[in-house]
DNA sequence: TCCGATATTGACCAATGGTCAATATCGGGG
DNA sequence: CCCCGATATTGACCATTGGTCAATATCGGA
């Protein structure tokens, strides 16, 4: 290996250094209850060494989250790869959505604070658009299942787009996860497993569109065990039981 | 009037000259891009005088979005008074949302920002009290109708609780609406009109949740019809036709 | 008009994101 | 092994800004 090959390397895994650390300050005490002397301190490195990599404090948070987006992305394909009935395989991105919630806790939490403020337009344009493509591959997938379903007959394509229909599915999911980060929220509600209710309100959305099977003419329960088997064998999370009904 | 009474008075109306300001600050340029000077010099009054109404930043942000979330509520409350089949009346509060949503451009950005970092902490317990007991009421008011659906047959209960049903309802339309905020996904979703996708998303729901009568089996746009003659004869938004189907 | 009380102010402080001249390190050639 | 130019790293420094409080202005009653 050369010189500069090396100095490449050294300083990718300074790169995955730098921004494993700041996830952890992330999840763990938001956006502004640390600063960047701290978290240089925590890699052993100065704070003018987190310049050369990062523009400014929310383009490194932006680096942070995108890495995070491509993770629930490479999830969404692998569940996307599950065979069954059209229904059976948005449900399996649906899980995957969940296994990756449960494995980034308060990652939502991180995604809202993108959409606020002017966090936007403080982070470079090559990592706006690195988290645009992640965001539009997850979309992407949904929307093939999607597509799959009206194609095969199994969801209704007179009444609404492809596009719409995807759009719904993925706000009831997010909307659901927002909610229940909330503790008060949970408590009103009466919320005790928040994953349980995003599951729900997916078979719900679905039952709406008139997505066949219905949640009461199929045995759910049975692909979910499925999903878990042939797709997430290491699923972090535990909930084998059908979620509604 | 006395003296005293008098002082209280100004006082109040200072406190809404500020709180009208941060508003337009906040909705404008979102929390970062302004500060506590600038505001000040807008007000007429130096960033002293500030502080004698508010303990920080957040707080004073926090109050002006628990000032909107009451506005919210006030509109869900009066399209409680809907009367009809008991999904017309959920319906009517979901025409509620709307208008809210219409009249307070971006407010649902704001109301990220108080989900996010440490904001939250950095308020007098006073406010968040105010802030949560209208998250409450707005949770209260929809809890009510679906509590009446359920009682009158048009809502299954066997199935989910009258809270998990209010949960799912609330969070598809927080979704929605914070989905469609992100002008990537409008555009790859199609999305034109949001408030159109907010509704449909809604009708969805009601339909995955079997709240009769079903969209296919009801004219909801004579419904829509008599939600804006009755109740809000002064809609800022325009959409008079039904929203799916 | 004068005085004590209250209200208002803006200079000041501390914290922090971001910069860049000074310094340390590196690596190849002699 | 040493030396030197190139490169990498640093942390003192700067500007901004949220927040404080002693100094000042205003008020209202006697």
């Amino acid at each position: 290996m050369s010189v500069s090959e090396r100095k490449v390397q050294e300083r990718a895994a300074r790169e995955e250094l730098i921004l494993g650390h700041a996830r952890g300050f992330l999840l763990r005490r938001g956006f502004q209850d640390w600063n960047m002397e701290q978290l240089a301190g925590a890699v052993n490195y100065a704070k003018g060494t987190l310049y050369l990599h990062f523009e400014s404090k929310e383009d490194l948070c932006l680096a942070v989250a995108t890495r995070a987006l491509r993770e629930r992305a490479d999830l969404f394909e692998r569940a996307s790869r599950f065979t069954g009935k059209t229904r059976e395989r948005v449900r399996a991105i649906g899980f995957a959505c969940c296994e990756f919630a449960c494995s980034h806790p308060d990652y939502f939490k991180v995604e809202l604070m993108l959409k606020s403020a002017s966090f936007w337009e403080r982070a470079t344009e090559t990592r706006r658009q690195a988290h645009q493509m992640e965001g539009a591959r997850c979309f992407r997938l949904v929307h093939e299942v999607v597509k799959e379903g009206m194609r095969a007959g199994d969801l209704p394509h007179d009444r609404m787009t492809s596009e719409s229909v995807a759009f719904a599915l993925i706000a009831v999911t997010v909307g659901s996860h927002i909610m229940s980060l909330e503790p008060a929220m949970k408590l009103v509600a009466g919320i005790d497993d928040p994953i349980r209710t995003v599951r729900q309100n997916q078979d719900l959305m679905c039952d709406g569109l008139g997505w066949r099977p219905l949640l009461a003419d199929w045995d759910y329960s049975a692909t979910d065990a499925r999903i878990r088997r042939e797709i997430f064998p290491t699923a972090t999370w535990c909930d084998p039981v059908a979620t509604a009904g």
